[in-house]
DNA sequence: ATGATTCGTAGACAATGTCAAGTTGTACGG
DNA sequence: CCGTACAACTTGACATTGTCTACGAATCAT
């Protein structure tokens, strides 16, 4: 799928979302920059064209390949922990850290095309159901009571607010140095982690 | 203060910071324009340069004026309500949802200017206190404990994700649509106080 | 009155997103 | 093997943007 030609390929497109995520990474959404991606693409300034619509396809793509990507990582900590709660908050919070570039878009569905490109929006909803997955887990008894939306509303949001709070927000400042982030992931894991325990007893 | 001069003033300064807000509401930051802005406020398109620096200035200043608005509501919810945490859960997502134009500045550090404007960064220390008196009412144990970080990032991330997620995420189209944010939020700040019980419980 | 300062305008420039038209090379049907 | 078709890519052009410089007019201190 990849290469369709059987042609040795430079593979244009990769070159030109790598340039793109990378810039994003470093300097936001708004630094992107048709022309500067190609240039470090090393190819003209209209290249790109050929392979996305115009500015915003490509950041619709980054965040589609975000979702998947992340739809994956959760899913694989889901299964495999012990303690999904602490270690699907850590996943949440590392991916955003480890794909700044990818999660400075994704959750955006001002610039990220969730709404109009369809392959975003699927890859979204299944970052979603995997976290409905995760609430269901977490607390059997209120994922289907009627805290079946608040549940994963309150865990979602979260670990969302502590990734972007973290990323972009002036939270990274404010911790003492010698508070790592995933010990602080940690402790608020062990916060949210009695609530489930009361709310689980209460039901 | 407002206006410096005896004689009858347009105020362009306000009228070029009102047409960015509207702007940004609408179409996020990326769409803040400055010839834009001046159009909108029927000046010239370097007018608005005698106010602010440049596009970064008046983002600045826009993030400076929300985090004191921010906090100044924050403040009187905190201080008149019987029940602080849901009524600052719904204080922060409200102020969200009711100034889209100032929060989708504050909270981003790559473009809001709270490491270079100094005015910026004081106002947002403003806000981070009353978040601290906020987490220290509403469990005042935990407050001076080993989570007397970690609960105000508890807090506050939980707000801000549930504010992030409803105004440019995916989550408001997964909402039913019976579901009012306001529940949405009650339910939430339910599920937390339950947290908070225990947590007292504990110490 | 005069000079300085403030607030505003107009013009110019490089850089950007994107449209339209070319150019090259590869694939394939005859 | 030739020609046609098509994909990937380049080049050129245009309107729009951020911002620099230079200029006009009103306000103020002296």
């Amino acid at each position: 799928m990849t290469p369709p030609k059987s042609h040795e390929h430079p593979d244009v497109k990769r070159l030109v979302l790598d340039a793109a995520i990378e810039i994003i990474a470093v300097d936001g959404p708004d630094a992107l920059s048709m022309r500067e991606v190609a240039r470090r693409a090393d190819i003209s300034h209209q290249a790109p064209y050929h392979h996305f619509t115009d500015r915003a396809g490509i950041l619709a793509v980054i965040s589609e390949e975000g979702f998947r990507a992340f739809a994956a990582e959760f899913r694989t900590t889901l299964s495999s922990s012990s303690s999904p709660l602490t270690d699907c908050l850590r996943t949440y919070v590392r991916f955003a850290m480890e794909h700044k570039g990818h999660f400075r878009v994704m959750f955006r569905s001002d610039i990220c095309g969730v709404e109009t490109h369809e392959p975003t929006r699927a890859a979204a909803d299944e970052a979603f159901l995997a976290l409905l997955d995760f609430a269901a887990l977490v607390n059997p008894a209120a994922a289907q009571g009627p805290d079946a939306i608040a549940l994963p509303a309150l865990l979602w949001s979260q670990a969302h607010g502590l990734a972007t709070l973290l990323i972009d927000g002036p939270l990274r400042n404010k911790l003492p140095p010698e508070l790592t982030v995933d010990a602080l992931v940690d402790s608020v894991a062990a916060l949210v982690a009695r609530s489930m325990d009361t709310s689980a007893a209460a039901h």
